[in-house]
RNA sequence: CGCGGAGUAGAGCAGUUGGUAGCUCGUCGGGCUCAUAACCCGGAGGUCGCAGGUUCAAGUCCUGUCUCCGCAACCA
């Protein structure tokens, strides 16, 4: 008979950059679900891998002095890469793929082609605002105070040839499928989507862009390259060998059984990815699944707050696995979760060490020190408890010492069917939350036996104390299946150090009370879990956090001087001036926004807008000298009418960015021509 | 009125379909000594942002309001 088989992804990641503390939850979240499919029998197909194309790579490509291939090359295969990460943080993904692999690029020609061909994909304008010296397309809500978001330089209007899809001809059954099933998860997720996207109306999608190269070319039309969302969604059929000859498994595994995302990507899966499919007629996946965001100091983490958590430094000193489960224990999986080294810690020590470690720890201890490492035959699992197990209800009622085993063996054998629900609800949290409950109960369990105090006297308490012990070691067998999905080779440890053979390590095994050999040998090994001294970790953390921020980041980094020239006059017609501060306060409701009350020379006030909050406090302005440039158009932010531009000495420093306003001698009267 | 999320013990968080407010850390007291100074028991501490409403019953549903955060074409 064939196995049932399960098919999951994760996004394949932008090598832009090195992959975070993010991508890490998000790849060791799916790999938890993969590995816990295994454990069911399932015939799995779990895929990860990165999308290398687009405007972004070309250019940082381009400030390295590197070609984009090589580029990504390094970041993906080189030392500390992206498939480096995986390794080390144990993913056991079946497949790895990579957007520019040649089988992906000829699966896209084809499919861009077919949509084309069906009419889905046709030949428009693209209309937006174009910032002639980057020689890239902009939205209006891309802008930055109104001009380029790189360069800062005024846009224009402009248009260009493209190709579009058909988005909205989709629309209504993609609505349908959003609001009348349970394609998306988490449910709240829907609402968004439907509000923000589908309600004000979808409009057909650029698919293509013609302002850089670096992506799959367009076969029938040369200069064309295909938009990255379309090449890079499709992998989840390419890397099965969907319209390429390198795999052959697509008829086995699409459509996917789900596909889990950050919830920044979940409207390109869930809108558009289904459209998409539609379109080629293809099956839809089963599940879309937005997970949500780790933060730090309750904000987004993010490259120039310069406060990216690095899963390398903390894997190297923490473990592997008990990175892993920190992320999968402590955040609900689909919503944000407060990211600290404090709080990675403290649910290190007190579920790994203390508890769980501990449990296991005193156990074998004891099976060692009252019975030499293997206990005595006939000491298993009786038949009341057998019964308990398969009780609906614990029967374990009134006192003595057969209740407390009655209630645990109870416990430990129903744990397999509350974690089996939160796991098949993409709750892992859950899933561990119902496991540690146990291993708590078992805690307690030692308390109420005392077998420190049976051992006083074997002869007469031999054959309980070896029953106890028993009943903990069965109980740690099954919590370590269990949590085997989430803490691979932490487990493996564990089962050696219990005794537990491979046959009582399976799934179904993990359900049944009993199925450990009581005489089995058990052995104490090392600490699995070894307790961390918080403050001692936390200064060496910060050092070590510290030493990787300025080994792999240049002090002091400029925007590359401009080629092109810019003749004489187009110089002259540039009108700066000395302006002296007469008033500045905040823009409310705005983050960035500064508003300035100039002088400027000519009796009238003149009021500019800038973007500068994150640097300057109003108070702190009053007075100064400033430059800025007058007859630029007047603009509209927030309401309020700017008329010209401060001017500002911009750098990035230790990846952080830097802004200095150009304050001139007070000397200089207000509106004096700078030339 | 752009969209969405969040406001629950000192801190950090859980709280499915409405039915006596829970967890971790911290704190106070007790127990135990098998164990990784760990484990077990108990106490103190909350008018569940605010104001109304529905209900026999609301943290949980509805309305209004305040504050914080995220998103608004590509950072999980």
């Amino acid at each position: 008979m064939e196995k049932k088989t399960f098919y999951l992804t994760t996004p394949i990641y932008y090598p832009s950059d090195k992959l975070h503390i993010g991508h890490t939850y998000c790849t060791v979240a799916t790999d938890a679900i993969a590995r816990y499919k295994r454990l069911k029998g399932l015939d799995v197909m779990f895929l990860t891998g990165t999308d290398e194309h687009g405007q972004k790579i070309e250019s940082k490509a381009a400030e390295a002095g590197v070609s984009p291939q090589e580029f990504v090359d390094r970041i993906v295969d080189g030392p500390r890469g992206v498939r480096d990460l995986w390794k080390l943080m144990d993913i056991s993904n079946d497949r790895f793929i990579r957007t520019t692999d040649d089988y992906h690029v000829e699966s896209i020609q084809k499919i861009f082609k077919k949509m084309y061909e069906k009419g889905d994909i046709y030949k428009g304008a693209y209309k937006g605002k174009y910032c002639t010296p980057c020689e890239s397309f902009w939205t209006e809500s891309q802008l930055k105070d109104g001009c380029c978001p790189d360069c800062g330089r005024p846009v224009v209007d402009a248009e260009e040839e493209a190709y579009f899809f058909r988005l909205s001809k989709y629309a209504d059954r993609v609505r349908d499928l959003l609001e009348n099933t349970d394609f998306l998860q988490p449910r709240s997720r829907v609402n968004e989507m439907v509000k923000n996207f589908i309600e004000p109306g979808l409009e057909d999608l650029c698919v293509s862009r013609t302002s850089f190269s670096w992506g799959v070319p367009v076969d029938f039309d040369p200069g064309h390259v295909v938009y990255v969302w379309v090449d890079a969604l499709f992998n989840y059929t390419t890397a099965l060998g969907f319209l390429n000859d390198r795999y052959h498994d697509y008829d086995k595994y699409w459509p996917a059984d789900v596909h889990i995302v950050g919830k920044e990507i979940v409207r390109f899966h869930s809108i558009i990815w289904p459209a998409m499919l539609m379109s080629m007629e293809m099956p839809l996946p089963k599940h879309v699944f937005g997970h949500g965001w780790l933060l730090l100091d309750g904000g987004k983490m993010s490259k120039s707050k310069g406060n990216v958590v690095d899963p390398y430094i903390l894997a190297e000193k923490f473990g592997v696995d008990a990175l892993r489960f920190f992320l999968m224990r402590t955040f609900p999986f689909g919503s944000d979760g407060n990211f600290s080294n404090e709080l990675l810690i403290q649910t290190i020590n007190t579920d790994l060490a203390n508890d769980l470690g501990n449990l296991v720890s005193r156990t074998t201890a004891m099976v060692g020190k009252y019975f030499g490492g293997v206990l005595p035959a006939g000491c298993g699992a009786t038949e009341e408890e057998r019964q308990a197990a398969l009780a609906d209800s614990c029967t374990a009622s009134g006192e003595g010492p057969a209740q407390f085993d009655l209630d645990l063996a109870h416990q430990a054998a129903h744990l397999r069917a509350a974690y089996e629900a939160a796991m098949e609800s993409f709750a892992p949290h859950k899933a561990l939350d119902e496991v540690f409950k146990v291993i708590q109960r078992a805690n307690k369990y030692i308390d109420e036996c005392a077998p420190w105090v049976l051992a006083k006297d074997m002869a007469v308490n031999g054959a309980r104390l070896a029953h106890v012990m028993y009943v903990l070691l069965e109980t740690t067998r099954i919590c370590g299946i269990l949590l085997s999905p989430f803490m691979p080779s932490s487990c493996e440890k564990l089962f050696a150090q219990i005794g537990a053979c491979e046959h009582c390590r399976t799934w179904d095994s993990a359900a049944v009370w009993g199925a450990l050999s009581d005489t089995a040998s058990v052995t104490k090994g090392e600490n699995l879990f070894p307790r961390i001294d918080m403050d001692k970790a936390l200064a060496e953390l910060e050092a070590a956090e510290a030493a990787a921020k300025t080994a792999d980041q240049p002090d002091i980094e400029l925007e590359p001087q401009l080629t092109e020239q810019v003749d004489f006059d187009t110089f002259c017609r540039s009108d700066f001036r000395a302006v002296k501060v007469k008033a500045c306060d905040a823009v409310k409701k705005s983050a960035k926004l500064l508003r300035f009350t100039l002088d400027d020379g000519t009796g009238t006030d003149r009021q500019i807008l800038s973007g500068i909050h994150k640097f300057y406090e109003p108070e702190e302005l009053v007075g100064k000298t400033l430059v800025a440039i007058v007859n630029l158009p007047p603009r509209k932010m927030m309401g309020l009418e700017s008329n010209g531009m401060l001017l500002s000495a911009v750098h990035t420093e230790n990846g952080e960015e830097r802004l200095h306003l150009i304050m001139v001698d007070d000397a200089i009267p207000a509106g004096a021509k700078l030339c």
